[in-house]
DNA sequence: GTAGATGCAAAGTATTTGCGACAAG
DNA sequence: CTTGTCGCAAATACTTTGCATCTAC
């Protein structure tokens, strides 16, 4: 059975390598958003062989393809998640790390008008919040 | 003449050597936002013993201090500001790497909002737009 | 005087790359 | 077949750190 991120690879004409399978296998079924070193070891356990540069090569590539978005939160590792066609920004707990999908489109809307304001066509964004819980 | 971001240093504590009043000048004076290297460079103009080493261990001082704000933009590298009273985000060229500084109180309001709706409260975000500038 | 700061070089992280062997289309 | 990919280890880029020396307060 073939994972939603294989199904882009080839609409998209990427070669698809048993690595390249197993990668999108992982990173499609992944519900978070693994940094390298994690996606590296899920990756492991189904095929030991398979390389970390193979694993960073391989994650640019579906970046530049459109079928990976890469996020840079705080923190140091760059962290991945497939791309869909539903857009979402981030909320993050600062406590313990993790990490809420929402979408306002308000906000996004607003974005535009800020962006049109200063005589710019917004082409991507970035929406990170940082966030402690309250207690109820 | 003592620079703004001296005055915070000496309001807060933060022990003034003459390596840190350079620093700390360079990066008042500065209308960008530089990243390590860059206020290395300025800074040797200045002194030329100055290490590298103290640049990185200045700005992070500074930054835990509330008198720097760091940014993690697109392209690897760390980017410094001062840190003032009003609060902005940033409006990134793709093409020439501008950065414009806006300020957007609806879109700040409805931050909140949305990390009330999830139960959490807000300490920190990450707000930015990139975009290409319009042919007019 | 003393705790903390500096310079230097060495050590860490995270990520990329050269190269010969190998596999997808 | 041929072009692109893989695994490996070495290289790179950015940042941090141990240690002996020095300096602000």
């Amino acid at each position: 059975m073939s994972s939603t991120i294989e199904k882009k690879c080839k609409e998209k004409g990427v070669k698809l390598t048993d690595q390249r399978k197993i990668i999108a296998k992982v990173m499609s079924d992944a519900n978070d958003h693994p940094n390298v070193d994690e996606l590296y070891n899920r990756v492991s356990k189904i095929d030991q062989k398979i390389s970390i540069a193979t694993v960073y090569r391989t994650v640019k590539l579906f970046e530049e393809s459109g079928i990976l978005a890469k996020h840079d939160f705080k923190g140091g590792k760059a962290r991945y998640e497939e791309l869909n066609e539903g857009h979402h920004d981030h909320l993050i707990d600062v406590k313990s790390g993790e990490i809420i999908e929402f979408v306002d489109n308000e906000i996004e809307e607003l974005q535009k008008k800020v962006a049109e304001k200063y005589g710019y066509k917004l082409v991507d964004h970035k929406l990170e919040l940082y966030g402690v819980k309250k207690k109820t």
